[in-house]
DNA sequence: ATCTTTAATCGTAGATCAACGATGAGGTGG
DNA sequence: CCACCTCATCGTTGATCTACGATTAAAGAT
């Protein structure tokens, strides 16, 4: 195969190979976390309240309380989210160090 | 049920009831569309690239063509990317506008 | 016209997601 | 101790993703 000689108007291709790039898999995952509207709703939720226990961020969704904790898990093992155990409620709130990794992230694309 | 009078130390809820968030599914459909180490990286190289043919990126990635061509069409869907046909190939390039929409997004948060 | 190249699409298989109700584990309060 | 509240987890059901090979469609080349 003549491997793309051609050259056309748009593409000057030098085969890059791409160094299997290890930051990819980091904004994929982060960017995963949010790709659910009710992710995005719960962290903004967080970011407007600061804090807020899980049965309040239940009232603020039409979804099932195990549903919501399913998200909340999700957020948690991404890192952006944590939870503070208070009593009987857990206590969620924002991890700034990963939000601003992810912020960093895409703005760097 | 004599809701959260509690109100421990972390959390003074109002309770909110999140208003629909319209951009919330618009954030998270476009950080889907980012939410995979694939498609990262064949956002990176057009960026980096200003341009690729469909066949450019297969080579640069361990995927098979018609998988490739599934991201491209996710990218594509997302408004990320755009691809022109060009002969036999498609060039495909960032939309520089969607991308800043998501940058303006995630900045926002 | 035919053969090749390029890329999209089809069909499929397996894995993962998203939703729910039900259950269980801790903690509070009577 | 027992009832209750809060939240995580289990189990299940569809739906969707991701990957692949095979096929198809369109454009060029011979």
């Amino acid at each position: 195969m003549a491997q793309r000689t051609k050259t056309k108007n748009c593409c000057d291709a030098s085969p890059v190979k791409l160094k299997a790039d290890p930051t990819a898999g980091e904004l994929a995952e982060l960017a995963w976390a949010i790709a659910h509207p009710a992710r995005v709703q719960i962290v903004r939720l967080l970011l407007a309240r600061k804090a807020c226990v899980c049965g309040e961020i239940v009232d603020c969704l039409p979804l099932a309380q195990s549903t919501v904790s399913q998200h909340l898990k999700i957020l948690k093992d991404s890192g952006l989210i944590q939870g503070d155990v208070d009593g009987p409620r857990v206590c969620y709130c924002i991890n700034p160090q990963q939000l601003h990794r992810l912020k960093a992230l895409v703005a760097d694309l």
